[in-house]
DNA sequence: CAAGATAATAAAAACGTTTTTATTCGTGAT
DNA sequence: ATCACGAATAAAAACGTTTTTATTATCTTG
């Protein structure tokens, strides 16, 4: 009962074996240098006392641990799923395990990077600031991040091309024929949404298009304020535009409902496409076409450029292209 | 250059501030014993070198981690945001910190577990077979579950009490003046579904109310499963039920879709209620009303018993009851 | 001013591994 | 019979901490 609660160390084994310490690691890690029966003997032994190695003092002795860590902020959101299932797969091929790191503490992430509680980071987390993510550029161990763009010998960033989405987003509804176009912006601090606009804009201006500031419209990222802003459009009565784009899905989402719901057809009479390819994308109705930044590559990407690191590759910016998802919501337009 | 990659210790600290590492490290965790003027200086030296203590040295040595594990086989369903949300709020106020173990290899998990990689363990994870659930029942950190029932010296259950749950859609049906129901079935498999449909039906019985067998329905967890499944029956001229009960939401919003595509009004015709309240219920429309098993709270008892397992106490079995979320699928009847 | 207390720092032990080096013992060759 | 060698096992060192114990040097105090 009461040396029940003890744990069971190799020195269990030896001691229960009648051998002596190195000799117990030698038949666990089959180093082939012990007595058939010997090894046997042993081995039995740890299985009937249900040992397992103590990984502190392993991966201390090792001076690693075999295991990748993604730190996010937040798990909640439609991304994470998909995203941490890609990353497991990717690190299970490349032989390591996964940890996720669920904070918003950036000390506490620090110190589990700094501190070798794994053997190089994902990072999509918000909370690390500035000045620490400095530090992690040259020292402790690779980082990989996903969320921001930054480069050093010791981290590497795989961002989503947003410039570029936005030029093919821009092409795609151009080939479908509108000639009218609506943007709906997401935060106005954020990068991403930023370089989608340019890219859009960019593409639009070589046809010749311009899209003027009452058919840029605010959005936030949100259902809601998009919804609202498109509610407003409408009751402003000017000419509705033939295609939204809306920096991320939820407000495309947000979008179409308020059309729907002020009697405006899409995609009939006005397509609308997002960005990010959320779930719910395919759920609403009609489903919302999407650009998506392919999160299941990213995560295969961004594991092999971390295990790369972690064998003495320094670091670099990856840019991945995302691909148009087509569905209910755009159309060609009937001449 | 070369230098740079070599990791800072508590040595290289000891070393560079002319100190012994014993001062070092009384200096970093504060024992009040040093002179302030050393303590002065060796922190701005760990600061000017980035120190951060090596956990594997220092949770060997402490024989803990401060870490508490979730070990999940997925991540992507629509109940783990939100417990492990709740899990991570419950470690922080307990002063742990949360790792999440996403994995599906038995052996990696008992890895962790039994290798005091953390000094708890929550675990909702299929994949650990009864052999290994038997060990951790009574030897290495102490573990909770959640989604099976498994009690010992070292393992807690905190289960949702599905035959309560199944007992009060019951009631809150009967008090809106139904008088005609169905159900639809979960995976025949499931336990708590099963547990659910005897709650339900032992409590019509009490109001002397039966259901007949063409009023069971199969619905397999899933949408379409329950959709077919409706509209088959929706075909066969049957009378309508007042009210249906679904053992999961999926299956609850399949069929209310299929009522609405057979023309008949929820909840003006038939009401709905469906089990779990996964964000779902929310979106669609109408809302599914649904019983939730609480996931936030199951995650903070999951942990608070966690930890005061940690602290020596014994394992035990707490059960949970849900609450009923009134949406727009269920009104009282009209007449 | 000697001696004991106290403050400040250093040394050593320990945590549980793995790995390098050392020991023991039997065996075959000279 | 001695030696060298190889097989088998054991001992010791190391990983980076924290903590307990030891060593100084400095003060008090009678």
């Amino acid at each position: 009962m009461s040396n029940e609660n003890r744990k069971i160390t190799i020195k269990d084994v030896a001691r229960e074996a009648g051998v002596s310490i190195s000799t117990v690691s030698n038949a666990l890690n089959n180093v082939n240098v012990l007595h058939p029966d010997t090894k046997e003997r042993i081995l039995e032994v740890a299985r009937r006392l249900n040992y397992t190695p103590n990984l502190n003092g392993r991966n201390l002795k090792a001076g690693a641990t075999g295991v990748l860590g993604l730190f996010l902020g937040a798990i909640r959101g439609p991304y994470y799923g998909e995203l941490s299932d890609s990353i497991y797969n990717a690190c299970k091929d490349n032989g390591y395990e996964l940890e996720i790191f669920l904070s918003y503490d950036a000390r506490h992430i620090m110190a589990n990077i700094m501190g070798h509680r794994v053997d190089g980071a994902i990072i999509l987390n918000g909370a690390i600031g500035s000045d620490q993510v400095e530090v992690l550029k040259n020292q402790g161990i690779p980082t990989v991040y996903i969320d921001r763009i930054l480069v050093g010998d010791k981290s590497s960033s795989v961002v989503f091309d947003s410039y570029n989405g936005g030029q093919k987003v821009a092409r795609f509804l151009l080939e479908l024929g509108h000639k009218r176009f609506m943007f709906i912006e997401g935060e106005v601090t954020n990068y991403d949404a930023g370089e989608r606009k340019k890219g859009f804009f960019d593409e639009l201006k070589k046809a010749g298009i311009t899209v003027s500031d009452d058919y840029i419209l605010r959005g936030e990222f949100e259902r809601k304020a998009a919804y609202d802003s498109v509610t407003e459009f409408l009751d402003s009565g000017k000419p509705l535009p033939d295609a939204v784009f809306a920096a991320n899905d939820l407000s495309a989402i947000g979008a179409s409902e308020a059309f729907r719901d002020g009697g405006v057809s899409v995609p009939d009479q006005v397509n609308v496409i997002g960005c990010d390819d959320i779930e719910l994308t395919r759920l609403v109705s009609p489903s919302i076409t999407t650009i998506r930044t392919f999160f299941e590559k990213q995560g295969v990407i961004a594991v092999d450029k971390l295990v790369k690191m972690i064998n003495g590759e320094s670091g670099e910016l990856i840019t991945l292209n995302g691909r148009i998802i087509p569905r209910e919501s755009t159309k060609a337009k009937d001449s």
